[in-house]
DNA sequence: TAGGCCATCTGGTCCT
DNA sequence: AGGACCAGATGGCCTA
């Protein structure tokens, strides 16, 4: 198990992928399937597997033809890369979610992608009017903390209504 | 069981 | 040239 993809993913029983990979593209690339995860036969079109831009482009670096091991071997290079930017981008929504005002805790469920960034939206808006009103009425400091609490609960209780 | 959410693979395109 | 980014496809898991 990828230590690291188990930190981030939130689906802890998602398969290897390296490893369901390797022996279900070893036998042949159209029509490819895993045994128990995520697929690849995932060709845009009814026609014959294209070589990616990358692949193709390493073939022609070496101008030679890259041999079945070779190819496979740089799939999963790219592959892997893909993964590890989801990854990143996982950690990135994550932090996001820390900050976000709403209910965290083992017996919460986790906001979802699509939630989170549209609460962060939400909040943003809300503090940058908070933000707006307070110069223009001059408000002090010890006034600030009591409205924006109220404006938060305001903004999360219209979120989940 | 349908629908939502997600992870992963993949090919194409853009950027450095 | 190689890596980053993106979008489409696919299948698994979970919940109402």
């Amino acid at each position: 198990m990828d230590s690291d993809a188990s930190l981030v993913s939130s689906r802890p029983s998602s398969p290897e992928p390296d490893d369901l990979f390797l022996p279900a593209r070893s036998k042949g690339s159209g029509s490819s399937s895993f045994t128990g995860g995520t697929v690849s036969s995932s060709t845009p079109s009814d026609g014959p597997p294209e070589l990616s831009a990358e692949l193709r482009g390493a073939m022609g670096a070496d101008k030679k033809q890259m041999t079945e091991p070779e190819l496979q071997q740089l799939r999963l290079k790219i592959n892997s890369r893909e993964r590890k930017r989801m990854h990143d981008l996982n950690i990135a929504m994550d932090g996001l979610r820390e900050v976000m005002p709403y209910a965290h805790g083992p017996s919460v469920r986790k906001l979802s992608k699509i939630a989170t960034l549209l609460l962060a939206r939400n909040y943003i808006l809300m503090l940058t009017s908070s933000l707006e009103e307070m110069k223009r009425l001059n408000y002090c400091g010890s006034c600030l903390s009591p409205l924006l609490l109220l404006r938060v609960w305001f903004v999360v209780f219209f979120f989940f209504k």
